[in-house]
DNA sequence: GTCTATAATTCGATAGAC
DNA sequence: GTCTATCGAATTATAGAC
């Protein structure tokens, strides 16, 4: 009992437990059909504490699912390869163990959930945007990067939420290469 | 007493107010958080008529969740105008007062479904997948089918069901020109 | 800090009267 | 064919012992 001291207190040890767990769960199976009890199963706690830690399933929600994009000042990059640039940086974050959890949790719950589908609009606004805007000339950035999410949106779904066989067999290479050229495009408005 | 509607049954006549009331909600809330309850108040009945007509509120979502894309035989079409008509066909389906309501509950379910998803990615094998693979090189069919779509349920996902301000604001025919020419491309293996 | 026990709802589905 | 009444299970969230 003496021993408080420790380089990881428990209170946030079981916080962390939590949060990985719920993030497992919410990114399979999205935030209606993922239940508290199946968190606190997984994480090796009792439901009630995650109630105590949280407040609630929905503050829980929103504590994971907040990625951040982390998109790459594209007015640094050559302009004709705008296109792969943003390509290769969506799907490392996609892939990678930090974020992209965090970014299929929303995905899969903003179709039917209204906090995940405003806090995917708001990664557009503040992430998708303002990086398209200086790709091109400002009049036309919204519908710019309307098309460029709508391209990115689609590859996302397809891929890592749907699972649509061709798209998941696709190597990152050829996704931004194909995909890029897209994307190039639509942020130029050529 | 007057007597309406002869020509119909009551029971048919039930069936479809709940069939109606399903589509509504269902595209709304998606299937987790539609109840039972919520559409038979909708369709004017008890809650108890549901599942006696339709078995279970599965059940009801299978027979309210099967539309059909009706994509046009693109043999026929110019080769250099693939991309512009299937896109233009794709919204008019969306649009269409018919369909449109049953992609939408489809596609709002097919994140956090299993049934729902396993149901898109029959709608992508017997109907996008066959459109396409006729475009261009049949080694290639698989790649080109996927990129056409993860484009078009990108753009689908943006307009009805996250309604992305910029890319509810465009017009059809902006849309045919812009996204035709990146299905276009991914159609013909260019 | 953690767990047991349970409150308070809400859900899909059923039984049976009329 | 329709509705009333309700069941049984599942949910989030709370209260309080240790």
């Amino acid at each position: 009992m003496t021993e408080q001291r420790r380089s990881t207190p428990k209170s946030i040890r079981t916080r962390e437990a939590i949060e990985a767990a719920a993030k497992e769960l919410f990114s399979i199976n999205g935030f209606e059909r993922t239940t508290v009890r199946e968190i606190g199963a997984r994480a090796g706690i009792d439901p009630s504490m995650i109630i105590r830690y949280f407040g609630s399933k929905d503050a829980l929600f929103a504590r994971v699912a907040t990625p951040d994009l982390e998109l790459p000042d594209l007015s640094a990059t050559d302009s004709h390869a705008i296109g792969e640039t943003l390509v290769r940086h969506f799907l490392a974050q996609w892939e990678g163990e930090k974020s992209g959890k965090g970014m299929t949790v929303l995905l899969r719950s903003a179709t039917s959930n209204e906090d995940a589908a405003e806090r995917l609009l708001d990664i557009f606004r503040t992430q998708v945007f303002p990086a398209i805007a200086r790709a091109g000339p400002p009049d036309t950035a919204p519908l710019r990067a309307g098309l460029v999410g709508s391209q990115l949106l689609g590859l996302a779904l397809a891929r890592y939420v749907l699972r649509l066989p061709p798209v998941v067999a696709m190597s990152p290479d050829q996704i931004v290469r194909s995909v890029g050229e897209t994307i190039q495009r639509y942020a130029t408005g050529a």
